[in-house]
RNA sequence: CGGGGUAUAGCGCAGUCUGGUAGCGCGUCUGCUUUGGGAGCAGAAUGUCGGGGGUUCGAAUCCCUCUACCCCGACCA
């Protein structure tokens, strides 16, 4: 490809609204435009580096033995209404209505439209298993789009459907999606991690996140330093404590703290660390009206997700009102405790080895101080409540955990029967039984992993694309090309011999300035770039830099060939 | 959804408080010069000042209203 022909649409300035690394370089590199909140055109450049990550998805797919199919934007209520989702979705879920007053949604994922044609389609246990998979436009009416296309409203995603008659098959086919995603993001050339994940409302028995690490990212991560442990910090868990509650030593009493409501101010009124104050936090229970207090010491952060698995908890999580805490707790947020509370409590675990604390006195402006279980209070049922913060060991006993931020650029399903249960797909089994079929899913968002790639790798000078997505493999800068026969006609030759061997390459023949293509070519971040000049000619060779060295290399002119080979450009591998 | 902010040329911004008919930088176009890290000089084009309504002799500027976009927030016990 020209420049000439191929219009590059860089931007010297970062447009003002762009917050993030990727969505800034996105825009200047001229990779995306902004249409409207969350929704993106892909200009030709940008185009090139997605359909090339569209193609490792596919290639390892279909190594994989998934069978690509496409399934419509546009889906009846009907579906969704058979699977309970029309009502569940909430307001994510775009609506729309056909001439016929008849009602439609576009599609955020497909799990409806897939068993619908599974349970048309399959028929005999012999049809099993089969995964089937598609690259194709997704529509999600997020609360608040951000970061240019790493939430967009409308994405790119490959969304991938197992269908099993055992659970033995399923994790078959997701041990199988789980190395195919891992060989996708290597060949991509990202820093990832694949981790243990929630699985929500849906309850299956396994579910793994794929994260590229990049500081930009929306999750945190915890991973052990001494062995495979990952998780999303969402669902890591915390070890109970190795050390047993120490006995009383102080005499319960109530001080007064005036003022004094968050935990940094207790502390720091009463001159005692936070881990020595007992956080109660109250929400709302799962009967209407009622509620639930929760108990964390006072370094550590509650966790929603676990705390909303907990029987008589409501879910998703709701913290009390101030006026609610008013009325079950007789004081404002800042002096609740757990001394006479009179609603169930749960402990964490670290909490229940807690000795001579401080808690809230439910008084406005008093707290208690050296309180302990079961002399002052009973001990409530203890769970695992906290968020894992670096340095606490890993759940599995080996090394302590580190905290990372990642995007999500993957995530691998066990649904289980959810929806072939609520659609009806079912096939007959060897002996002529009925079997609901059972269910796992797999999605990466392409689209993203564009944005995330460029997190991990870019420069104050652009971005860097790995080989593998990078729109062209390299590019030919002439230096005066219009002035000198000489050096266009190599610039031909050699446009003509790499374009023949395979190579995506990108020959600048504007006549523009050196300083200007050169910043041109790194913005967009083409990994190769090789300079022709009369001077270089003169002196028999041509300049090479990589995008990520800060050095040129002199490479002689009948060796070019070879030294890129030799480079290990991924077209010229033969 | 709540809170905050912004909207002026393709992009980045000033001008708004204190009303007088719109400007700077980058980019674009023309010409000359220059030619190895975002060139210099000369000239040029491009604005319903987000939309609508109002006040006023006069509105980018003041008032009302609508819209779009951006940011922050669902950890406080």
């Amino acid at each position: 490809m020209r420049t000439s022909r191929f219009p590059l649409n860089t931007l010297k300035e970062t447009p003002a609204d762009a917050e993030v690394i990727s969505h800034q370089l996105m825009l200047r590199a001229g990779l995306i435009r902004r249409l409207a909140s969350g929704l993106y055109t892909w200009l030709p450049l940008g185009l090139r580096v997605l359909r090339r990550v569209e193609r490792v998805v596919r290639e390892e797919m279909e190594r994989a033995g998934a069978l690509e199919v496409l399934m419509p934007v546009v889906q009846p209520a009907e579906l969704w209404q058979e699977s309970g989702r029309w009502e569940f979705y909430g307001p994510e879920l775009a609506r729309l209505q056909d001439r016929h007053e008849r009602a439609f949604c576009l599609g955020p994922t497909h799990e409806e439209i897939i068993t619908d044609l599974a349970r048309q389609e399959l028929r005999s246990y012999r049809q099993l298993p089969i995964n089937y998979f598609q690259i194709q436009t997704k529509f999600r009416d997020e609360i608040r789009p951000r970061f240019g296309i790493m939430r967009a409203r409308e994405f790119t995603m490959k969304d991938g459907y197992s269908f099993h008659m055992d659970q033995a098959s399923l994790q078959q086919t997701y041990d199988a999606m789980h190395e195919a995603y891992s060989r996708v993001f290597s060949r991509l050339g990202l820093h990832f991690r694949a981790v243990e994940a929630d699985t929500g409302s849906i309850g299956g028995s396994h579910s793994h996140e794929f994260h590229v690490l990049a500081d930009a990212g929306e999750d945190s991560i915890a991973f052990s330093t001494g062995s495979d442990y990952a998780a999303n910090v969402e669902q890591a868990r915390s070890l109970a404590p190795q050390i047993a509650r120490p006995a009383p030593g102080q005499p319960l009493t109530t001080v007064p703290t005036p003022g004094q409501r968050s935990i940094t101010e207790v502390s720091t009124g009463l001159a005692i660390a936070p881990s020595q104050i007992l956080k109660t936090l109250i929400v709302a229970g799962s009967e209407p009206g009622s509620f639930v207090g929760l108990l964390l010491r006072g370094d550590h952060e509650l966790n929603e997700i676990k705390a909303q698995r907990l029987p008589g908890v409501a879910s998703p999580l709701r913290m009390a009102t101030d006026s609610e805490v008013q009325s079950v707790a007789g004081c404002a947020p800042g002096s609740i405790g757990p001394i006479g509370l009179g609603i169930p409590l749960y402990a964490d675990q670290h909490a229940g080895v807690m000795a001579d604390f401080v808690c809230g006195a439910n008084s406005e402006g008093q707290h208690c101080c050296g309180v302990n279980w079961e002399r002052d209070l009973p001990l409530p049922t203890l769970a695992d409540l906290r968020n894992v913060t670096a340095g606490d060991p890993s759940p599995d006993g080996q090394g302590e955990l580190q905290i990372a931020r990642g995007i999500e650029v993957g995530h691998i399903f066990q649904l289980g029967t959810k929806y072939s249960a609520s659609l009806g797909a079912s096939v007959l089994d060897e002996q002529g039984q009925q079997q609901t079929l059972i269910m796992g899913c797999y999605g990466i968002g392409v689209s993203r992993v564009v944005a995330a790639a460029i997190e991990q790798h870019h420069d104050d000078r652009g971005i860097c694309w790995p080989e593998a997505m990078s729109p062209f493999d390299i590019a030919i800068c002439p230096i005066n090309m219009q002035s000198s026969e000489r050096v266009q006609a190599f610039c031909e030759q050699l446009y003509a011999e790499l374009q023949g061997m395979g190579c995506q390459v990108l020959l600048d023949d504007r006549k523009i300035r050196p300083g200007v293509m050169f910043a041109d070519m790194e913005l967009i971040g083409i990994p190769h770039r090789l300079v022709i000049s009369e001077r270089g000619m003169d002196a028999g060779h041509v300049e090479y830099r990589a995008r990520r060295e800060a050095e040129n290399r002199e490479i002689a002119l009948h060796g070019i060939i070879q030294f890129l080979q030799e480079q290990g450009l991924a077209c010229m591998k033969k």
